[in-house]
DNA sequence: CTTACTTCGTGTCAAATATACACTTTGGGT
DNA sequence: ACCCAAAGTGTATATTTGACACGAAGTAAG
């Protein structure tokens, strides 16, 4: 067994924020700051963006913190899904280098609250702290192994997107202000992994009173421009 | 504003146990121990059982104890459904009150993790223990105001219970091993708080293979007898 | 043994929803 | 003028949902 002297437990959160490209679905990704360490740039690992939670803060305005630091964007679509909390989900060597690096109590068993996000990828501004500066996109099937759990956490995050998607209308969340319906169908079949009718699936569009057309068209495409449509959430 | 010398968090589980004894959905509460507290009987507050987690214990693992304890059922339906993290939760000088009586550091923020949990009242069997006496079944739309926040966390797991029940079949964990149609639906009704068509119900349920009949009616009734039925989880 | 009482158990039709499927239109580029 | 690529559109069929009422089975009482 590991050290089971250390009584604390910390408290963290950790976010897989999604956005959507037209291409693929994205989830962003902390790269460890090697630097730091006397390691070689080689082991680096990712990591969903995360950290401890604050003593009189709570587990949403933490996740906002985190979420703000890493893309200067508030307000944005925020939800919790599950906590997760094994005792030795931080007790890897590998993960115990990194953690040495950065945290007061390193050894320190971690419980965390996991919560997704979706960004609109065109007002995502990442902020030139060095915790964003690390951040990137990566493809949702391309991600590699990541530290921790977290390969675990993205995967529950992407199967609650994915059971919320028609229900919670979250789709419109990940696309801009202005979209056409050949793009929501792309995202719909990316989310859900798989191909959808296109008439059907306009017909269900359609008779979403949330979603308005606009009087405008797509430019810039070598082929007949789309209609563009808004989302306007009802309260 | 409150202390913000503290800087540790505790971290509990909290579990909300549903029963159903065929007339209504219960959930188990405990009284506050007013023995140990110079405090009136009159004041004595209720609350989901719940406790701390263990340094080395799993958050399913902590639940599952809290569960035996009171139970000393094991391998029942147990399910995390929300964190529930407001610096405040447990501040309130009500909540304090008691506190300081059993922990060691009753000041502590606490962030906790909610289970609901669904047992068959007739193999439910108390437990002997200081915990479980005071344990009692309080019909859901009866219940107190509670300790702490835990009215919060009830009405939040019986709305994950309402969600869940047509998806994951979860109202057969409240009922005996063998039950009549009429009490499915009953219980049904109860959770999802309106009427469902007899016909259309009995349609629905005898589509679905993982209930079987069996070659037995119920007995002790002063009417027509009723068919009973078993239901078999698939693999 | 007949009657009264209570819950059990059953089928059909209409409406709404979901699915499958292919061709014309529009605009830009060459 | 022609080509290319994606946009946009309707119909027929199958499936699901919802509304609705009465005879059958057993117990208890006279």
């Amino acid at each position: 067994m590991m050290n089971t002297a250390t009584a604390h437990i910390d408290i963290s959160v950790d976010c897989a924020v999604f956005g959507f490209d037209g291409e693929a679905v994205n989830v962003l990704l902390i790269e460890q700051d090697t630097d730091q360490m006397q390691l070689p740039k080689e082991t680096a690992q990712m990591a969903l963006p995360g950290d401890l939670v604050l003593p009189n803060e709570s587990l949403h305005a933490s996740a906002r913190r985190v979420l703000k630091e890493l893309t200067s964007l508030d307000g944005i679509y925020l939800k919790q899904f599950y906590t997760f909390g094994s005792p030795e989900r931080v007790a890897q060597e590998k993960d115990q280098e990194w953690l040495r690096s950065l945290r007061m109590h390193p050894e320190r068993r971690v419980i965390t609250v996991a919560y997704y996000s979706l960004v609109k990828m065109d007002e995502f501004a990442p902020q030139a702290n060095s915790f964003a500066a690390r951040a990137q996109w990566v493809k949702i099937d391309e991600v590699p192994d990541l530290a921790f759990d977290h390969n675990e956490i993205l995967e529950s995050a992407v199967e609650t997107m994915q059971s919320e998607l028609m229900t919670k209308h979250i789709g419109f969340e990940l696309l801009p202000e202005k979209f056409t319906l050949s793009q929501l169908q792309t995202l719909y079949e990316l989310i859900l992994d798989k191909k959808l009718d296109k008439r059907n699936f306009r017909k269900n569009i359609k008779r979403m009173d949330q979603v308005i057309p606009l009087d405008e068209k797509q430019t810039g495409v070598l082929h007949k421009p789309a209609q563009l449509f808004k989302f306007e959430r009802e309260e």
